[in-house]
DNA sequence: TCTGGGGTCCTTAGTCCA
DNA sequence: TCTGTGGACTAAGGACCC
């Protein structure tokens, strides 16, 4: 990991970029046919949700993490589609290549989302506008694809500019945006202090209705409060972090190449379960999906943790740490397994994930107690990786996956991304 | 209108230990 | 030996982001 090194100094050099509507615009690059229509990608099951939607869907009132069940509703001759995991990172990885083009001093926040700082490519002028254009026309014109662009003096104001680029959907049609926008230096309060505090980057709906009910509304309001007080009202590290962030302050830099935290797999059943009989194959398939992830990215863990949301949504975690770091499929399902049998099931789980924290490096493993006694299990995953990397993921899994009868299915892995696929089937096979 | 999946960070509370 | 304190660690939950 890096980071800028330098401090924000009020030089107009960091740059945010948005791709727009980037999972619907992919889509509509691979079927040029749909152009104009709305469009919908996310989970197409009853219990799924919108990744994206083309701004003719917005039109409709769709919006990204809105139910499919709804985004129907409000517009039945949407083109739903479920969406290509794979095939956006692959794009995402052309378009950070392009921003790396511009500057090494690159941060990735999601697929379609980086900060740049540019400031060492300014050389004493004031053409960070003008890089953010050039980025978005070569975006345009090498993937097909737009996107909007902030440029400010911090990462939080550049962020709150690409907004303001950002197109916009109104009910006579898709509004496109200006595609740049620079706040500039010695503006920033002018920009900041109308907006509505729930704009700011870290005030979601809980704090919104705290700060709300404390009579802070916009930007300015929160600004103009003192900030021992703002601590006291929301907590010590959000009300600092908050009260900065309205005065326009914003000193992290940039950073490159962040560690990661945790790795994790959870899911959506099509229908609740009920009993652990039901609930241990996924359990198993998921601790297997965790662990072939560790191994990828040479990584072990020493926490494991365990979600279950219960049909009534109420959602609990349960966690256990090691005393050495893990990787294999067996030693993280047996952690889990333990946590998940002191529940009880009967009221009905609708999600189940597992995952692993306490991350360290996997290139200097220490055998384990377990590994040493038998290293069997180490191999066995190692096989299992080689068949997957050679015949996808779908080729090989835990033998108790197989023994329900339904076979290589159950393999899959990280396909139900924005929900489960299909409504409940009326079987008795789950 | 019924709410996904991948994460990060913070807060609070309990325990252990020096 | 007992008590208080503070730090490190763990566990659980909540809020937030895309």
């Amino acid at each position: 990991m890096s980071t800028a090194g330098r401090p924000p100094d009020g030089t107009l050099g960091f740059i945010h970029v948005d791709m727009d509507a980037f999972f619907a615009s992919v889509e509509l690059r691979r079927r040029p046919e749909l152009k104009g229509q709305p469009v919908v990608v996310g989970g197409t099951g009853d219990r799924g949700v919108v990744a994206a939607a083309s701004y003719e869907a917005r039109v409709f009132g769709i919006h990204s993490a809105m139910p499919s069940t709804r985004a129907r509703r409000l517009c039945p001759h949407a083109v739903f589609l479920p969406g290509d995991h794979p095939h956006y990172g692959e794009v995402s990885g052309h378009v950070m290549a392009i921003l790396r083009d511009v500057t090494p001093l690159v941060e990735p926040l999601s697929l379609d989302e980086a900060f740049l700082d540019v400031r060492g490519a300014l050389h004493g002028e004031d053409r960070a506008p003008e890089i953010a254009a050039e980025i978005r026309d070569r975006v345009l014109a090498e993937q097909g694809l737009t996107c909007s662009v902030g440029v400010a003096t911090n990462k939080f104001l550049a962020k709150l500019a690409t907004e303001r680029a950002k197109p916009k959907a109104s009910p006579s049609g898709p509004i496109f945006g200006t595609g740049v926008h620079a706040v500039p230096v010695g503006g920033e309060l002018e920009f900041l202090h109308p907006m509505q505090v729930r704009e700011l980057w870290g005030v979601g709906p809980a704090t919104g209705r705290k700060l709300s009910s404390l009579g802070i509304e916009t930007v300015g309001d929160l600004a103009a409060q003192p900030r021992r007080w703002i601590e006291a009202s929301i907590g010590k590290a959000a009300g600092a972090h908050l009260h900065a962030l309205a005065n326009g302050r914003d000193d992290r830099p940039v950073i490159t190449g962040q560690e990661l935290k945790s790795i994790g797999h959870e899911e959506t059943f099509a229908r609740d379960l009920c009993t652990h009989e039901d609930l241990r194959p996924h359990l198993m398939r998921m601790a297997d999906a965790v662990a072939a992830r560790l191994r990828s990215g040479t990584v072990l863990g020493r926490t494991v943790t365990i979600k279950v949301r219960f049909s009534d949504f109420t959602t609990i975690t349960r966690s256990s740490t090691v005393p050495e770091p893990i990787d294999g499929a067996r030693a993280i399902a047996l952690e889990a397994e333990q946590m998940l049998r002191k529940l009880d099931p009967t009221p009905g789980v609708r999600l189940l994930g597992v995952s692993l924290s306490q991350l360290v490096d996997g290139s200097v493993r220490q055998l384990t107690l377990d590994e040493v006694a038998g290293p069997a299990w180490t191999e066995a995953d190692s096989v299992m990786d080689e068949i997957r990397d050679k015949f996808g993921s779908s080729a090989i899994g835990p033998a108790a996956l197989v023994s329900r009868g339904d076979g290589l299915r159950r393999f899959e892995v990280g396909q139900q991304q924005w929900g489960p696929s299909s409504p409940a089937p009326d079987t008795d096979d789950e």
